[in-house]
RNA sequence: GCCGCCAUAGCUCAGUCGGUAGAGCGGCUGAUUUGUAAUCAGCAGGUCGGGAGUUCGAUCCUCCCUGGCGGCUCCA
């Protein structure tokens, strides 16, 4: 049996004449039809299905259940069209499998189902959506003809350019992977991973407990159902002048104002500390690959992403989407024993480019480029794996705690990994220390065999992934990657791959979609104190306090280190701390007579109560607050009327 | 990539039933020297996102493109 799926807006077909002398009388209600948001599936029955016609209309309508549940059509159109097979089964076997088809189908497919009148031409019009499985074509066969791999097998990727939809896309070569087709056939199942390591399946388990998780599971499960409006980060990123819309750029990627660009880099650079004293170690590799280097070819069409493509000469190359393979090609020239191992490598790939759909781009939940903290850690076994996943686990925990941002977790298990490892998953569970999603599949489809993920939820409801570790046990035989072991023998690797901070860009995201809940509960928006741009303003009362107010900040600085800057604009009081508010300022001093006469420093305080500090117990406060975070200068001018607006 | 909506001053937006435009904020200048969330006045800012079409005339109507948002799809 041949198939061609083709997800449509519109349908219509009208019998014209027979095509078969022996074509079925036709009501006049049979030979005309249409349907709306429907998956249409056109058919041709093959000579070799006829031994076994039950179980390939079995297994089709498998086909059909399976896709219509992914794209979610609202009926489904059989429709039989000879011209899909060289080698056509004969009328009456096709016609037989046509009205079984029918016949299986209501039960089957719990939609409504319209058939097409068998062996007659007909006309048709057709409207097929764009997306990525609006059209995919298989190809079933029963027993007789399967040989040593019978069942479901995918014949084509799902092509670009329908009738009667827009031309092809200017597809660059290998936009799209096997392994996103792949993925599109993937069947799981969900559960919850209590503390105390019980599966729970999702069924049986209470969300009402827990509001926030019970969201993360929709999400995943079934997306979000909210009316949505413009994420309101888009907007905070702007006001607080810290990122922007480039349009003379592609689509997702952004400017970076000095703000913007601090609070990036010193995320940065506490990812790259916390990576450094855990033992990794720091690389760089090219942002750009040959397409047509042996080991590559093989690997992207195991990793489900999209690339942009780029022109040199003759030849093309590819912009990267990971570190992944430019560490794999160090690797594989590293010269290691069983004793250099774990053995981790470090990039912070600034940048990685995905060529997301761009109905997917989302202000800085989702960029075409984005920066990439990427580790990669070789273990000898699985003993090793599991001890290295649980120490990076608990990374990541300490991460998402200094961004302030709560999450939930997820954890992916091939199911025979689960089974054979109760020990790590015991470790893993307590190690949350709350209930955590787990997606399980049969079958190992992608390279690895369990994976972690932590997620925070934006103000909509939508989850995204910023924390991730994965066990990859694929990669280290495919790159040649290789250990001598104690007795001796060249082994291959396990790999564990980290990003303890997901994507920078991402956590800019997380941080302003958490603010920006707290705001709508009436709260004050504010970033941890050591990602605020500017830690401490000094509000001088009137002019002649500049001068003092300078100095004080100076003094500030160095004694702390921190960010200080002084409002010197000829503007009242009143309107300087409203500015000052405005921007998230963590500690705002008001310095004037009183001051200068040696009073006490009146500190007003984003996240509470006032305080009336000495110097030196302002120098202890910041110092407090400050821990030891990175710290980094402002990069902009201390006067603020120096100050040129980035943005009104 | 598909469907829908949107694009007017640096920003947020109003407006023109088709006759080339306004406000607030911000900026500049001047006045003001201020004690915990907006000091006052004056001035300067616009090919109404880009291209094509219809029209005597298009910011307004139509089509295409670009960018944004929402939904779908997608999301190691």
């Amino acid at each position: 049996m041949k198939l061609l799926f083709i997800h449509a807006d519109r349908l219509s077909f009208e019998a014209r004449k027979p095509a078969l002398r022996s074509a079925p009388p036709l009501a006049p209600e049979e030979a005309k039809g249409e349907a709306n948001e429907a998956l249409v599936v056109f058919y041709s029955v093959e000579a070799g299905d006829v031994p076994d016609l039950p179980l390939v209309v079995d297994r089709t309508l498998a086909e059909v259940e399976n896709v219509l549940g992914q794209v979610k059509a609202e009926r489904v159109v059989l429709y039989p069209y000879a011209h899909l097979s060289q080698n056509l089964a004969p009328p009456n076997e096709a016609q037989k499998a046509g009205e079984l088809l029918k016949a299986g189908a209501p039960a089957r497919l719990k939609v409504p189902i319209v058939s097409a009148p068998f062996g007659y031409y007909k006309a048709f019009e057709l409207k097929a959506k764009g997306h990525p499985l609006a059209e995919l074509s298989r190809s079933v066969v029963g027993v007789a003809s399967a040989g040593a791999a019978p069942g479901v097998s995918l014949v084509n990727k799902p092509s670009k350019g329908a009738p009667g939809s827009a031309p092809p896309a200017k597809a660059p070569p290998m936009q799209e992977s096997e392994a996103l087709t792949r993925e599109k056939k993937l069947v799981s199942q969900w559960f919850v991973l209590t503390p105390e390591a019980k599966l729970v399946p999702v069924t049986e388990y209470d969300f009402t407990k827990d509001p926030e998780f019970g969201a993360f599971y929709r999400y995943e499960t079934q997306g979000t159902r909210q009316a949505g409006e413009e994420p309101p980060h888009v907007r905070l990123m702007r006001e607080l002048e810290l990122v922007d819309y480039e349009p003379a750029s592609d689509a997702g990627n952004f400017r970076w104002y000095p703000k913007g660009q601090l609070i990036k880099r010193l995320l940065q650079e506490q990812c790259s500390e916390v990576i450094r004293r855990a033992g990794g170690m720091r690389v760089e590799t090219p942002i750009m690959y040959d397409y047509e280097h042996p080991a590559l070819k093989r690997y992207l069409d195991r990793f489900p992403a999209r690339q942009y493509v780029l022109r040199s000469e003759d030849k093309d190359y590819f912009l990267r989407f990971a570190a992944c393979f430019g560490q794999y090609m160090i690797f594989h020239d590293m010269v290691m024993g069983r004793k250099d191992l774990p053995a981790r490598l470090y990039e912070l790939t600034h940048y990685s480019f995905r060529r997301e759909q761009t109905g997917e781009l989302s202000g800085l939940r989702r960029l075409r480029t984005f920066t990439m903290p990427d580790m990669h850690t070789l273990v000898a076994d699985y003993a090793q794996a599991k001890h290295e996943f649980l120490e990076q686990f608990q990374l990541c925990q300490r991460w998402m705690a200094d961004l302030g941002v709560p999450y939930n977790a997820a954890v992916r298990f091939v199911r025979g990994f689960y089974d054979e490892n109760p020990d790590f998953v015991q470790a893993l569970a307590k190690a949350n220390g709350r209930p955590m999603l787990v997606e399980m599949w049969e079958d190992r489809f992608f390279y690895f065999v369990t994976k972690m993920e932590f997620h925070p939820l934006d103000t909509q409801g939508r989850a995204a992934a910023l924390s991730t570790v994965q066990i990859d046990v694929e990669n280290g035989e495919r790159f040649g990657i290789q250990y001598t072991d104690s007795d001796g023998k060249r082994k291959h690797p396990l790999i564990l791959h980290a990003s303890i901070p997901g994507a920078i860009e991402r956590n800019l995201y997380a941080i302003l979609e958490n603010e920006a809940k707290k705001m709508a509960k009436g709260q004050k928006g504010a970033f941890p104190f050591w990602l605020s741009p500017v830690q401490v303003r000094v509000l001088p009362v009137s002019d002649p306090f500049v001068e003092p107010c300078l100095k004080l900040a100076s003094e500030i600085e160095s004694r702390t280190g921190a960010r200080v800057d002084v409002d010197d604009r000829d503007e009242g009081i009143g309107r300087k701390i409203r500015d000052a508010e405005r921007e998230w300022v963590p500690l705002i001093l008001v310095y004037g007579e009183k001051e200068a006469g040696g009073a006490k420093l009146q500190v007003r305080v984003r996240d509470g109560p006032a305080l009336s500090l000495s110097a030196p117990e302002l120098f202890e406060e910041v110092g407090r607050r400050q821990g030891d975070k990175p710290r980094a200068p402002l990069g902009l001018p201390t006067r603020l009327n120096l100050r040129p607006i980035f943005r009104g």
